[in-house]
DNA sequence: TTAATTTAAGATAAAATTATCTGATTACTA
DNA sequence: TAGTAATCAGATAATTTTATCTTAAATTAA
């Protein structure tokens, strides 16, 4: 089950981080993304091209092809991935799924919640892809640390 | 899009705090509930029974009958109705999507994460559907403010 | 130039979620 | 007792999300 985010964006963030482990200028596969990240080949292919298109991932085809950031990754934050990929309704919706979440005549949760959700935006603007790669220490990541 | 709870849980929320603000040991039925807050009447219908399964509502059957609370507002947190639809994955999912979520070689945001997810947590149990629908001043819950 | 490899793109399928339909059961009321 | 109004329950449908399939286009290397 996801929590905030969608799977395809959860996917997106995983290889994001991946490529950002790389020398720069080394083009990834899709085919070594899925098999170390373990989601479906082509599934993943429409995320990146996606992502490629909104300008932070680029690509190559043909042998030695493949797919390398965008930007330095110092650049990438969590937030245009999610951003890119989910949208920003996440910052803007009522929690409880009330057509808008307005300031005024708040519920119980409504200031809480808010606090939360910025805080939540912070982070995701704040960390960026550098941080994240530095960070990791999944087991599919580690081959690659150098 | 929903944020955090899928829509069923969304409307469970919105559906259990619109019981809370009936006298005690009103009924109310599957049509008003769904009318006022616009949800689809026989998804509504299934959401209800689940509830009613659970414990956090009860049921009546034949003219006059419908659904009320099953414990006391004041005893209905947010959590139990999450809990009950959706379940806790929230509280146990890394939410960067990995298979599982442990505390050791974490990643650049799973403190920071940690923390909005246990803030998030406490204000699901520490909020009551009491408290809820005293706040509640969606257009939708006024007309029955006493 | 040809073969191999990789992304690109569009169609299709599968799965999960959300929504609807139908009939049965229960209980109140006249 | 008959009629009505409500939940209950199971089947079905629609929608959204996730996943797969197929072919084309580009690029490299032999
Ligand atoms: S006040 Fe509460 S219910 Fe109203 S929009 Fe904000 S979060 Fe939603
Ligand atoms: S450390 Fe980060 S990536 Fe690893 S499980 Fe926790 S939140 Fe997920």
């Amino acid at each position: 089950m996801s929590i905030i985010f969608s799977r395809q964006c959860e996917y997106a963030l995983q290889a994001v981080t991946y490529l950002a482990l790389k020398p720069a200028g080394e083009m990834t596969s899709i085919k070594e993304l899925a098999k170390k990240l373990d989601i479906p080949y082509h599934f993943l292919g429409k995320i990146l091209q996606d992502l490629v298109y909104k300008g932070l991932l680029m690509s190559q085809k043909g042998p030695t092809g493949g797919f390398a950031l965008g930007l330095p990754a110092t650049e990438i934050t969590l937030f245009h991935i999610v951003e890119a990929i989910d949208g920003v309704g996440f910052n803007t919706n009522c929690v409880l799924g009330f057509p808008e979440c307005s300031g005024k005549n708040p519920c119980a949760v409504h200031d809480s919640w808010g606090e939360y959700r910025e805080g939540i935006y912070q982070m995701l603007v704040k960390r960026n892809i550098a941080e994240m790669a530095k960070a990791m220490k999944k087991p599919e990541y580690a081959a690659m640390r150098r």
